[in-house]
DNA sequence: TGCCAGGCCGAAA
DNA sequence: TTTCGGCATGGC
């Protein structure tokens, strides 16, 4: 089906965001993304319009969701005073097109525990190895193989060669703990989700290897609160040489995560 | 090759 | 409460 964007759309820069780790660039300015089981492969035709292989029923019902077309980001993007902040603004301008996606929250946390104290491509490639080793096997539309994330259960369930196999290295028992968690119930995963930004924050920062970090992208990534405020190495350098006096965060609420999305990857591309 | 990466834990101060 | 060493491994 063709579909017509006309709002923020920009499937690399979605791509290469560092919030989703499983869009892979495939041939004819397309991308194959795996979400919830399914696969679509998705095409910029020209201008606006996109072609996807799906029905438009599924669009309608899975991907128009999860590539958040509810969300006006050009509004968004308008709330910033090009004067009183060039910076974020310039920022905004150049990264124009980024969404805020509407993952699975499990696929969400258990990849941001994967992320730490990694780089984007290792982070990649550990989430590959676990969901072949771990997931479903399917085939897209074209044939080709991919496999689904992987379930609490199957990560459970998974031998001591093939965790290692996925390259976890020290993240290994905070990954394997976590699962056991929540498939003991000894974790209420849809609990974690219940409250305020700062009450749902602290229920996930009690989760072994879930420091603030991981925990605020799980808030904006996993959960779509969009004023959360992820502080990695590269926003930690934008705040220090940007914003050495301070950075507005009640100005910018409740958008605050979406702005910090643009700087990370506005200054992270800079470089 | 050595430094860095969407950091966290646990101990020490 | 804040600071700091250790940590597995790949990317560049």
């Amino acid at each position: 089906m063709r579909v017509e964007i006309k709002d923020d759309f920009d499937l690399k820069k979605i791509a290469d965001s560092g919030q989703c780790f499983r869009w892979q660039p495939i041939e004819d300015n397309g991308y194959r993304i795996i979400h919830r089981g399914k696969c679509l492969c998705i095409y910029k035709v020209d201008g606006y319009v996109y072609e996807l292989d799906c029905t438009k029923e599924e669009y309608e019902s899975i991907w128009s969701d999860y590539l958040d077309m509810s969300e006006d980001y050009g509004t968004i993007r308008s709330k910033i005073d090009k004067k009183s902040d060039p910076f974020l603004y310039e920022a905004a301008e150049h990264e124009r097109g980024i969404r805020i996606l509407r993952q699975d929250p499990w696929e969400s946390l258990i990849s941001f525990i994967i992320s730490q104290n990694r780089n984007i491509p290792a982070i990649k490639a550990s989430i590959e190895k676990l969901s072949e080793k771990a997931g479903v096997q399917k085939k897209d539309t074209r044939g080709e193989i991919y496999y689904t994330f992987p379930t609490p259960e199957a990560i459970v369930n998974m031998s001591d060669e093939d965790v290692a196999y996925c390259k976890f290295g020290y993240r290994d028992k905070y990954i394997t703990e976590f699962a056991k968690s929540v498939v003991s119930g000894n974790i209420d995963f849809e609990g974690l989700n219940v409250g305020d930004d700062e009450e749902v924050l602290k229920s996930l920062t009690n989760i072994y290897g879930v420091g603030k970090k991981v925990a605020s992208c799980m808030l904006l990534f996993g959960f779509h609160r969009l004023n959360a405020f992820p502080i990695d190495v590269w926003i930690k350098r934008v705040l220090e040489t940007e914003y050495s006096d301070g950075y507005p965060f009640e100005v910018y609420s409740p958008y605050n995560g979406v702005y910090q999305q643009y700087m990370f990857a506005y200054y992270r591309n800079k470089q």
